[in-house]
DNA sequence: CAGAATCCCATTCGATACTG
DNA sequence: CAGTATCGAATGGGATTCTG
C-alpha cells in the first residue's frame, strides 16, 4: 500500500475555492441562497443534512461525539465532524472540554441554539400529520422526550403538577409538569410522582401515542393509576392531514 | 497502512436497506434518516435544498414554474422540476392545469402544505436573531409579506382593523388586519386604508424594520399618517441573540 | 414559455483505516 | 474515545438541447 504517497499531492488545489471570503463562512460548502429572507438564512445554518438532528440531540444538554453518533443512525464520523464544526462556526453550539475525572469533549448548544426548539417542534408536529410516516423506525430517547413537549396539551395540563421520571434504555430524564409547561432535564429526580421505564423510544411512543398496553412492549410504569392515565392523556398526535 | 486488499467485499450488504419499499419513495436520492422522529421525517420532505423556499413562495397561492424560478435566485430548471415532483409525491403541493384563456400550469399547496407556514415562520424568527445576517440580499415579495405575518405583534394589533394594500414590484397583496390576525392574499383590495408601493422587498424591509424613511428607498405610502405609524409599529425584529 | 432529457464535473457521502 | 485521512460511489446541479 505504498501508492498512497502519490495521492495526496492533488489535494491542495481543491480547497482554494474555500478561501473566497464570506462574512462568516457558514456552510462549509457552496450552499448560500442569495436571499435575505430569514428562512433562507436559517436554512443556511440548519438546512444541511443532519444539522437539525444534531441540534435536536443536544436539546437536553451537552453530549459527546460518540453519544451523537449512536443517537443518529447512519451518520458517519466525517459528516458529524463537519456538521459540528459548521454549527460551531455559526454560533449554534460550543465545544466544551469539560475536565471531569477523565477530560471529555462535549458539545453543547448556545442560548441561541436552544432557541431552535420551536423549529424542531413545528417540523415534527407538521410531519406527524403526514399520511405516510413509519413509526417503526428507531426513535432516540431525546426524540421521544421532545415529542412529549411538542404534543403536550398545555391547556389540559394547566392545573396538573407532577414530577415524572423516565428511564429510556440508558438515558434518564425528569419532566416537571406545572402551569401547563413541562421542562425536561437529564437525570432522575429525587422523588417522582410517576416513573416510566422503557427499553427504548419506540416502546414509549407506542404507549403514549399508539394506545398500546405497556406490558406488551416492555414498559413498566410506577405511580397512582389515575395519575398515570391523566398524564398519558395529555399527549396526542395531531390528526392526519386530508389527502387534498 | 498495509492491507487494504480485502476492503471492498463487504460493500454489497450496505444497499439492501434501500431496497425496502416505502409508501412514496420521496427523496429522489438516498436521503432517509432511519429515524421515526417527526422532525426527521419532516426533513425528508422539506429538508432538501430549495424545498422549503419553494413552499414559501407558494404560501400566498399557486404560482407558475417561471414565477418560482425568478423568485428563487440561483435555482436551476432541473432542480426546480425535481423538487416540485418530490413535493407533489409527498402531498405537499399539487400541479393544477388551470385552463384560463391560455392554459397555464400552476403549482399550489395542499391544505397540509399550507400548514407548513409555522415552520417557515419559526425558522425565520430564529435566524433573524443571528448575529450574522445580511439584509442587503434580494428579498422576494412573498418573503417580505411572510415576514410581516411572522413579526406581527398580535397583542398590540388586537384592536386594530385595517385593510392594507401592497404593491411590491409587480406583485400585489392585500393584508387584512383584524382581531390580532393578519391574513394576506394576492391582489389589491377594492378599498384600502393604507397603500404601500415599493420597487421591491428589500426597500420595504428597510422601512418596516430598519427605520429608514420611505422616500429614501423609493417607497410611497398613502393613508392617514397616524394609521401609517400605528401599522408599521406593529412589526419589530427580535433582538439579536447574545454571543454565548 | 413550460419542462423533460442529456451531459458531465465538482461535491458529498459513507465506509474503512489510521492516529493521538 | 475523538476524531482525521482516504477512497469509491452516488448525487447535485449548471448548461445545453429538445419538444410542444
Amino acid at each position: 500500500m505504498r501508492l498512497q504517497i502519490a495521492t495526496m499531492k492533488l489535494q491542495k488545489e481543491t480547497d482554494e475555492r474555500n478561501s473566497s471570503e464570506r462574512p462568516a463562512d457558514r456552510g462549509p460548502h457552496g450552499r448560500w441562497y442569495a436571499d435575505a429572507c430569514g428562512t433562507a438564512f436559517g436554512l443556511e445554518i440548519l438546512g444541511e443534512r443532519w444539522s437539525l438532528l444534531i441540534v435536536r440531540e443536544l436539546m437536553f444538554g451537552p453530549r459527546r461525539f460518540s453519544d451523537l453518533r449512536s443517537a443518529l443512525p447512519g451518520i458517519s464520523a466525517k459528516v458529524l465532524t463537519e456538521r459540528l464544526a459548521g454549527l460551531e462556526a455559526n454560533g449554534v453550539l460550543l465545544r466544551e472540554t469539560a475536565p471531569e475525572p477523565a477530560p471529555v469533549q462535549l458539545y453543547g448548544l448556545t442560548r441561541w441554539g436552544y432557541d431552535a426548539e420551536p423549529i424542531i417542534q413545528e417540523l415534527g408536529r407538521w410531519a406527524a400529520a403526514s399520511p405516510f410516516h413509519d413509526p417503526t423506525l428507531p426513535l432516540s430517547p431525546v426524540s421521544f422526550m421532545l415529542s412529549l413537549r411538542t404534543m403536550l396539551d398545555h391547556r389540559a395540563a394547566r392545573d396538573m403538577q407532577l414530577v415524572v421520571a423516565f428511564t429510556i434504555g440508558t438515558a434518564q430524564f425528569t419532566a416537571t409538569l406545572a402551569g401547563g409547561e413541562m421542562p425536561v432535564e437529564r437525570g432522575l429526580p429525587g422523588a417522582a410522582d410517576l416513573r416510566f421505564d422503557a427499553p427504548g423510544g419506540p416502546s414509549l411512543a407506542a404507549v403514549f401515542y399508539g394506545g398500546v398496553r405497556p406490558e406488551e412492549v416492555g414498559v413498566t410504569i410506577h405511580g397512582e393509576a389515575a395519575r398515570i392515565a391523566a398524564f398519558t392523556g395529555l399527549f396526542t398526535l395531531p390528526p392526519k392531514a386530508p389527502q387534498i
